[in-house]
This record gives C-alpha cells, structure tokens and sequence, in this order.
RNA sequence: CGGAGUGUAGCUCAGCCUGGUAGAGUGCUAGCUUCGGGAGCUAGAGGCCCAGGGUUCGAAUCCCUGCACUCCGACCA
C-alpha cells in the first residue's frame, strides 16, 4: 500500500455507477437503478410500465419458484377474465368502497370515425364493466356455482394475472397502474380452516422473501383500518428498505364469510344443512420487484439474489487480442455449458465492449458473480471471478475444477449473506420504544426507519392520530414474534 | 386532487431574461491505438426545440390555452 497524494485522489476519485447515490436521493437512485440495469421503463400510458427482458426475467424467476411453492398446498391453478360487470362489484359495499376510486371502467365497444381523422367510441354498453382490481367477486360467482358439498372443499384455486388499479401517485415496480401478481383463493368449511389457511399462505410467503428473494421482514397482523376491504384479518410481511420507510411486500386475507355471503357461496354439510362457506385470498405482485431493488442494491446499481438472478454467472470474454479471441470464445463456451449441466445459469457476453465497459454493465445489473476469461486464464488452468456483493476486494483466482466445484456453494453463501445482511439492517432500523412522546421525538428527528411499541398505548389514543397525520406514518402491522401486543410504526411505500 | 418543477439529439442538459432560424456532454456508427474496476484520437449519423393559438418582418426564446412527465403532499388493500 501507498499513501495517495491529493491529486492522486481526484484522479481517482471514487465514482459509483449510479447517480445520485442513495445517500443524496433515494427516489431518483432508484429510478437510476432500474434504468441501469435496464429492467424497466415508464410507458406512454401514465402508470404502465413496460417490463424489459432483464427484469421479466427476475418476474419469471419469482412466477416459477413461488408457483412450486403455491402447488406444494395444493393449489390449482386457473384463469379469470379481466372484466368484472359492473353489478358483480357492487355486490358487497365494504369491498366497493375500498376500490371503487380506483377502478377502471370499460362504457364503450366500438370505435367510429369522427370524420376529422381520429376516432371515437361508439357503441356503449349495456351494463359498463371495470377492468379487474382484484378477482375476489368474478371468482365468487363462479365458486357459487363450483361449490355445492362439503365434498368440494377446500376448494384452492390461484391465478396469475394482471389487474388495474388507477393510481394517482405512480412509482415503477411499487406502485402502477397496472401490475401483474397471483391471487389465490381459497374456500373452506370452517372458520378455522381459513384462519389457519390465511396464516399458512403468510408462511409460504415468509419463506418465499427469505430463501429466494433474501428479504427478512415484520410477518403479522394488520390492524383493522389497514385491513383488505371486507377482511375480517389481513395478514403481511412488511420489509424495511434501505431508506427506512416500509413496504408492504404480499397479503394474505382471512375474508371470512363476507365474500361467501355476497357471492352466496355455500356447500351442502354432513348434517344436511346448507351453510355459507370461508374463503381467503393471498396475493404477491410486481411490487416486490421494488422491493428487492431498495433492499439490496448499492450506489453501483442492482444487487441480484443468486436465486432470482436471470443469469447467475456473467462470463467476460478478456479479448487483448483478436488470434485469441475463436480460442478464449470456445472456452467461455466450455464453462457456460459445465456450468448449465450444474444446474447454474450463466451468459457469455459478446457484445464485444471494452473490458471496463462489460464489467459495468454486468455490476450494473446486478449479475451475482462475473467470471473473466481471458488469454491469461486459459494459459494458467485459472479463471478469476468477483462476487457482486463483495466488489472488486472480493476478487478470486482458483483453479478450473476447483471453481466449477465451489461455484454452486459461492452462490448460495451470497445468498445467505445477502439475507443476514438485510437482517442486520432492518433489525437496526426498528427501535423499541416505550411511550408515545419518544414515538414523536423519534419521527421529529427524521431517523431514518420504524418504531415497536406496545400496541395498547396507539390504540383510540388522540396523539397517534396527530403523529400519524403530521409524520405520514402508518402502524404497519402487530408481529407474531410478539404475539399481537406489539405494533410496528413507520413511513411506508 | 393541492404545491413546486420540467418538456430542446437515444440519454442528461445548456440556450430563453435581452427574439435573427440549433449547441454541449454522453451514447450510437466506422477506423486506428487501447483493454484485467469507467481509455484516447479522428471522422460521421442523429432535432416539427411538447401541442395549439397569439404578438412580430421574424419565435426554442415573449404572451395565452392545453397536454405530458417528475418530485413533495393528500389518497391508497
């Protein structure tokens, strides 16, 4: 090591990739990252968003492994249509009012010229419909008519699909207008057996942020002004990000007989008696994408978890010389397919770029571990490789066996670690606190993250309303970890 | 829906105050030298200056009216 000289510091002054850097502007960061890492862009409609390649992948990656998932509990899986009549919606008042501002609303059929070169609608319906918010009605007639016995529950039925809510306020990937998710629905005999089914589907979700998207967060109850409109218990997992407001990361919704009711969803039982049914529904949407960019990604961009990276490896071609380039090509091509055989993803970039220009991009997008190939690597029997999390301290240089035999426990050890480090994190940013001055002074000083507190003292208390109302923070939900007497507090996305 | 800001090259923006017919950086294309944590030179392509109206001999620039986007609120399962 040497002691830099000043203007040896300028010259290298520490740039990141991404600006402005969390620290200086966490919104327009963000925004930066996504473009970065080339995962989405706004569309021309207001609020839609068109997802790109690299980021439909990471889509595809949580379809695939949350749908196992969502099987394993015998879940089938089926398909609604996106218009719900008008009627269908207005069926249960508490859900029509939590959404009717929101919704979208087809009038019209037809399109007609209007004689000055644009066109019209024409044609009006009968009976208007709104596009999707949410299924829970359209499913319900349909579970009115599927149900019949005790026989035919539970009933388990999720799908994946896009819904429409229209935003005033939209933000990429956390809030749009449109968005794609899975809702599941599912329908019971009993009101246990949709608590406990409201509280499982939680757990596969807790599961889910855990082991694929290497996000911790508070799993609990909401209180009851947070609930889904027309759920008796709305269960969630709230994730801390890096700027310390919360974000609501799925639902799962014990509805009891409210949907039952305004569907008529009922089953003939044992004893000859027809009774109203229980259902629940659970969904996880797009939004976690948000999520998982403020969670991990730094100021050099996006951060991939090993297992939603579209591609895990990021092999570099090192080119100095073009008599090189056939031979070090067919090598990369090598380790891609020993790779593939081990069951881990990889890309060979040919862009043909510049060496510093491909090890950006690769940062930029996250890619968990890149891999440099070059004339140097072949001649030697080695190949170098940095792990994305570690940045370029963290840089390897192991034998060909030796890396195709790690490689798979490399992965899964950033992982971990980008798990463990977002544990950190959040648990560093929810402090325990004891009364609801320390709630104010903590939100009047800007410190950055939540409150727990003990849930009696928020509850019909005047105060909370006013340091709700003048800091825009919300209780985001009572965690289990303490059984429900315990509210967490803080700003949310 | 309120407050603020911004619409000019693919992207980021300057020019506008003080009207005279289009600029920079970056990116893109080609060539050469380069290349292992952001390289340089040369040449080139690329614009209905958000839209409509007005003032003027003349408007990216001044004045109206829209529209769109961004940020901050409100709202939000």
């Amino acid at each position: 090591m040497f002691i830099m000289t000043e203007a040896a510091k300028n010259v290298k002054a520490p740039r990141t990739a991404i600006t402005p850097t969390r620290a200086e502007n966490f919104p327009e960061w963000y925004q930066n990252v996504i473009k970065a890492a080339d995962m989405a862009e706004n569309a021309p409609v207001r609020g839609c968003m068109i997802i790109k390649p690299y980021g439909y992948a990471v889509w595809e990656n949580i379809q695939g492994n949350l749908d196992r998932m969502i099987k394993a509990e015998e879940v089938q899986n089926a398909y609604f249509p996106l218009l719900i009549p008008l009627s269908f919606i207005a069926k249960e008042a508490e859900h029509i009012e939590g959404f009717a501002k929101e919704c979208a609303v087809v009038t019209h059929h037809r399109l007609e010229s209007d004689g000055k070169g644009g066109l019209v609608p024409a044609g009006p319906l009968t009976e208007p419909m709104i596009i999707r918010p949410t299924s829970e009605t359209i499913i319900g007639e349909a579970f009115s008519r599927w149900v019949q016995s005790y026989r035919d529950l539970p009933l388990k039925t999720n799908q994946w699909a896009n819904v429409m809510r229209w935003e005033m306020r939209p933000r990429i990937f956390l809030r749009t207008s449109e968005f794609l998710w899975q809702e599941g629905h599912n329908v019971f005999e009993t009101h246990d057996d949709a608590e406990k089914d409201a509280l499982r589907m939680i757990e596969v979700y807790r599961e889910f942020y855990e082991n694929y998207m290497a996000v911790p967060g508070f799993i609990g109850a909401k209180t009851p002004d947070e609930r889904f409109p027309g759920a008796i218990e709305t269960y969630t997992i709230e994730a801390f990000m890096q700027d310390g407001k919360a974000l609501q990361g799925c639902t799962s919704h014990n509805l009891g007989q409210t949907f039952a009711k305004s569907s008529d969803i009922k089953f003939l039982d044992r004893d000859g008696v027809q009774k109203l049914a229980w259902t629940t529904s659970w969904g996880l949407s797009t939004r976690t994408i948000g999520g998982l960019i403020m969670v991990h990604a730094d100021d050099d961009g996006m951060v991939m978890p090993p297992k939603l990276a579209p591609y895990q490896v990021g092999i570099l071609p090192i080119i100095h010389d073009e008599a090189d380039k056939p031979k070090i090509m067919e090598f990369c091509d090598k380790i891609r397919k020993e790779l593939l055989a081990k069951g881990v993803s990889a890309r060979i970039d040919k862009s043909g770029q510049r060496t510093s220009d491909m090890m950006w991009g690769a940062i930029k997008k996250g890619v968990p571990v890149r891999l440099e190939i070059g004339a140097r690597e072949i001649a030697e029997g080695q190949l170098t490789y940095t792990r994305r999390d570690l940045g370029k301290d963290g840089k390897k240089k192991v034998s060909v066996d030796e890396f195709l035999g790690s490689i798979e426990g490399v992965l899964a050890q950033m992982q971990k670690d980008m798990l463990e480090r977002a544990r950190q994190r959040m648990q560093g940013m929810v402090i325990e606190i004891k009364t609801l001055k320390e709630m104010r002074d903590f939100f009047a000083a800007e410190k950055i993250g939540g409150v727990k507190i003990d849930y009696k003292l928020i509850q019909d208390s005047d105060e909370f309303e006013a340091i709700k109302k003048e800091f825009s923070v919300t209780p985001r939900c009572l965690p289990f970890a303490d059984n429900g007497q315990k509210v967490i507090v803080a700003k949310a996305y």
